[in-house]
Parts: structure tokens; sequence; C-alpha cells
DNA sequence: TGCTTCTTGTTATAGTATAACAACGCTCCT
DNA sequence: AGGAGCGTTGTTATACTATAACAAGAAGCA
């Protein structure tokens, strides 16, 4: 798993890469990175954290590229449904994506404590429940997997 | 895992031993459990759906048992926090346990066809992604995991 | 040009959830 | 009996999250 965000890093390359990364992505694809889309994973990517909508549709409109509800959550929709982003369902709040182009089956790992969000990367994915929904013959199309709990510099903290 | 609600079974008696199981519970552990509380719990184990809160809240006003959003959101949180109920993030509902009672880590299972959620019990639970937690230090104290899907019927109905 | 498709702008509204305070009933204690 | 403490309920108001619906602009292409 790629736990980036609980440790120390080059936070700038994050932001370079990831919208980089998005943009090649596109270009593959026929997608449009529009302003609105850019900054909006530009924003996510500034954080290891889950931002609101409305969190992100304030700074949007601090910057004149749109003031209401549903520019924030379009370009949302547009982020997660190519992979670039991901909705954390527990929190209702949304996540740049930590492994851009690079297909997954993401898991995370939330930290109470401050915050944090790491993005692990189960891969033969889902392990046991995959065995169980087969077992009664349901096929998975999409999975939520989310973990809570503190990070070890929460924990050490906390004692 | 159990994936009743996914196959006929008697249902009567999903709601008759999921609120004495309940009651046993509460007396045991000087928990009470209110005409609210306990009307909250046989409207969810009357489906093996996930309900919104509002839609319980229907109800109880129907039958004089309450008519504003924190009566419902109270209840459910009082049976969610006791492992009565469950919350299904991925779709802001509600469900009731299926092993009341029966401590585990819960799974669930979503068929978009039919909407009927299944409740696994993954027990030595979370598998590879405790171990990636461990890995980084990372201590969980909840998790969520939720798999939408087609259960075996629709995906026959659906060819 | 005319058509299609995708994107944006805007208004309005739907849906989910909680804060805060008053009041009631119960047990325990003196 | 009186009163403190606690958990529960009733109620009002409000906060937060998300989408429907329609108008209009921009880009590509027959």
């Amino acid at each position: 798993m790629s736990a980036v965000g609980f440790h120390p890093h080059n936070h700038d390359s994050c932001i370079q890469t990831g919208v980089s990364a998005a943009a090649d992505t596109c270009a593959a694809q026929g997608l449009q990175l529009t302003d609105v889309r850019r900054r909006v994973l530009e924003i996510l990517l500034e954080e290891h954290r889950a931002l609101g909508a409305y969190d992100i549709l304030e700074t949007l409109r601090a910057e004149g590229l749109g003031s209401q509800p549903p520019v924030a959550y379009r370009a949302l929709d547009f982020l997660t449904k190519h992979g670039f982003a991901h909705k954390i369902e527990r929190l209702n709040k949304f996540i740049a994506c930590s492994d851009i182009g690079g297909a997954h089956a993401p898991a995370f790992l939330i930290c109470t404590g401050c915050d944090l969000v790491a993005e692990a990367h189960v891969d033969a994915s889902e392990g046991r429940l995959s065995q169980a929904a087969e077992a009664v013959g349901f096929t998975i199309n999409r999975a939520v997997l989310e973990a809570e709990g503190l990070c070890q510099a929460c924990r050490e903290a906390a004692t």
C-alpha cells in the first residue's frame, strides 16, 4: 500500500505529478481537463485530507471559477468518474487519487486524530469479501473500503 | 457469510428473533429498549433493504410515535451504537443487523438491481486491509466494507 | 451553415443530519 | 419528602450535502 500522507514527503511533487498524470490520461482518452476541473484537482491534491464539496466551492468562488454547488459537484463527478479523485463515503468528502493512471480498487485509512487519509491499494481486491460474494452468486461492481482509526503519530501522541 | 435476504426464508422469524435478541442484550447491559427504539428496529427488520431516516420517520409519524427528525436519528443512533442496526454509508440509509448479539465487523453486499442488502461476516476481519494498516502503524477502530453489484437473481434477470 | 456534443451558468429545491433547549420520569441518596 | 443526577423525549430551528432542470456558450464536424 501507499501510505503517503502519514509520512514526510516532497509534497510539491504530489501536486505536479498528479495534475500531469491526469492531463496525460485525459489526452489519451479524449477527455477535457478544463480550468475548473484542473483547479479542483489541484485543490484536492494540496491536501492529504478529504474536502467537502462546499469547501472546494468556497475556493472556486474566491477565484472566480464558479459560485454555485453544481459547478463543484460536476467537477467532482468528472474527477471521480475517471479515477482522478475518490469520494470517502464515510465522510461525504472527496480526496485526490494518490495513484492517478494506475487502475485500482482503492481502500482508505482515515485517521480520526489528524484527519489525514491514506489511500491503500488492496489489489487482488477485496479478498475475503469477493470470496464470500462469489459463494452466494453475487457479482461485485464496486466496493467501498474505508477504515477509521489512528495513524502512528496520533496513536503515540495519545498515550 | 449470511446471505439471508437474497434467498427465500421465514421472514417473520427475522423480526421476532431480532427484537427478542435486542431485548435480551438490552436487559443484560442495562440499556432501555424504549417504544420508539423497538419500533424503529421492527421497521428495519421488516425489510432486507436499507431505509432512510426520513422513511422511518414517516412511519413513526403515522403511528404517533414522533414527528421530528431527531426522534428517528436518536433511535438510529442508539441502535447502531449498540450493534442492533448498521448504517450503509454508501446509501446514507440504515439496515437492521442480521446477527444481533453476535460480535462482528460487518460487511455488506448491496444489490443495485433489487436494492436488497445482505450482511456478511468477514470475520478475522478486513484481512488484507488490516495487514496493510499494520504495516504503516495504523490502528483500525472501525471499518466500512460495502460492495455494490448484482445478486444472482438480478444478474440472471438482466441477461 | 447547421447539427451534435460537451461544458458551463444559474435558479430552485430535494435530501440528510444535528445543535440547542425545555420538560419529563426515574433512581438514588440524605 | 426533597432534591440531585441521568437518560429520554419533544420541539424549533438550522446546517450540511446533493441534484433537477433549463438556458446558453464553445468546439468539432458533415
